[in-house]
DNA sequence: CATATTGATAGTCTATACCTATCATTATAC
DNA sequence: GTATAATGATAGGTATAGACTATCAATATG
């Protein structure tokens, strides 16, 4: 049986003439003859009855037709979904981004995008990058924006930008009174960090060549909170801590009680980039999506030239 | 595309693995690689995402296997109902029979045709002969239960049984010390009869060479009556009638003030056959029917033979 | 480094769906 | 009563889609 035996079948039951019905289907009138003929051998039912006037539906006929008009209904449905899909830059995309750029990139892009792809539906989730990647690896999400190379899980990555981390003290702070900020300046203050399934921990401890974290353990209890939590610590005089560029310009520091620094370290920024399975078949909309970041970013981050092979 | 195809589709979707997929489908993993291959092509879309480790759906791809499952469920659906009326004495069979005859011979075969063939289902109907002959033309019934012949409508026919007429008279009638009824009797009496659609009204006017019908003529306002209702006019007093024997075996005459006669008049009968579209598919359930009624038939009836071509 | 697993590719063969031409039957016209 | 038209079935030939075997390429695994 084939799907064109039933367009075959419906074009008979429609016009009630195999000539007519050939016609309609594009085809001679002996192939759909045969064709027909050769279905209802295979059935083992007569569909149609025929004489030489005039062409009915059998009481099997009419319960056949039923199904095969709802069979190809579902192939062109098949068909059109197809369509509608056809455009790589349409239809879903899921994206997961580490909570420590996520509520700062979002927001950013989020218009931008939607202008720039309307056809385009994002889908935005936030999980650490161990979550992200095992979600990636699942396809359950379609790309990850980390901060943290992956290429040797497997994946493959488009570099975005590198973002400065930037210091955050309170407004009495020993520091203060500073002009610049150094590498040694960092290994003196008592820094706060997120637990540490979050990257931008670990990356703060290599900068700052920490040995331990004593202040960290303090916070042990509190595992579950953010970046604005975070510096909200910090403003109640617990300590400093490091956050990337954007939180500084899309967070909400004013009148806080405590004040965003640079740093004048070179080494002290984290690479962000999207991650993806190697065999992801819309790589254009992640092109898309890398487009959009880097226009839409301040200056405030190295945007990276994206290389179009 | 094909159903084929779909069905490859789905068995990819639910092993995750082509080539046991191919298996499923007792096909080479190469022949199921191309087929979906080419599919992805003609629909423009990647269903599947693989690797050398793992196959995945993608998005679209989820969308298109959920098509892809309602329609070859209606294509199983479809190939299911051929099952279920392969057999020809199976499945619906549209049964319509003269009013002069349905009430007395439906009730007769009824059980008969139950236990012989449980998996037919007959739909039966009532109507007057020309009534039956133009159902059965828009195939609105199967067959006609007729006793009239139908060739010259292009329908064809099997003779099931010769049904004598009996005369039916009042007890105080000048006939009731006859012994024998011959046809010189039936001239002299006042014959009651049905409206002229009934074959019945036009074969006693026949058997009888009646010029006019004097007494229908007074009866002619009553006309949406059977021939039950024609008896209890004779029980009045009003006149004689013929009814046929299946009438006098199966209606309530007992007690009802008339009495049912033999004739002794040689063509006093009336032909009963079915009646059916010469292309008619299911002859089979035809010739079924036929066996059963002539199982069931007293022997008040001639019963004609059947010759199984 | 060798082996196994998995999907893709190449080349060949066959079944089948298609076409044109023609027939058989029957209704309609003259 | 014959001729014509309409309709579906049949016959025979061809081109293509889909199947197979053999092999490759890439990558895990021991």
């Amino acid at each position: 049986m084939n799907l064109r035996d039933l367009k075959y079948l419906i074009a008979v039951a429609e016009s009630k003439h195999f000539g007519k019905a050939a016609e309609r289907c594009f085809v001679s009138q002996p192939t759909l003859s045969s064709q027909i003929k050769k279905l209802e051998e295979q059935l083992g039912v007569t569909i149609f009855e025929r004489s030489n006037r005039s062409v009915e539906l059998t009481p099997v006929g009419e319960a056949i037709i039923d199904h095969a008009r709802r069979c190809t209904e579902q192939a062109e449905a098949l068909v059109q979904t197809a369509k509608i899909y056809q455009d790589p830059l349409a239809g879903q995309l899921r994206i997961g981004a580490i909570p420590t750029l996520s509520p700062y990139l979002i927001p950013l892009i989020f218009q931008a995008l939607k202008q720039g792809y309307p056809q385009l539906h994002p889908v935005f989730s936030d999980e650490v990058t161990g979550a992200l990647e095992s979600r990636l690896s699942n396809h359950e999400i379609d790309v990850a924006v980390l901060a943290t190379p992956a290429r040797d899980k497997g994946f493959e990555e488009i570099p975005l930008f590198d973002e400065p981390f930037w210091l955050i003290h309170p407004l009495q702070h020993p520091l203060y009174t500073k002009d610049e900020i150094t590498r040694e300046d960092l290994r003196d203050v008592e820094m706060l960090l997120l637990s540490d399934e979050h990257c931008l921990s670990r990356q703060i401890v290599e900068i700052c060549q920490l040995d331990t974290k004593p202040k960290q353990r303090e916070l042990d209890e509190l595992r579950a909170f953010g970046l604005e939590t975070l510096i909200q610590f910090v403003s109640t005089g617990f300590g400093c801590t490091l956050v990337p560029a954007l939180a500084v310009h899309g967070g909400r520091m004013t009148g806080s009680g405590v004040i965003a620094r640079k740093l004048e370290v070179p080494e002290a920024f984290r690479r962000v980039r999207l991650v993806y399975r190697p065999n992801f078949p819309r790589l254009q909309a992640l092109q898309a999506l890398a487009g959009i970041i880097l226009k839409t970013l301040p200056n405030t981050v190295r945007k990276i030239p994206q290389q179009s092979a």
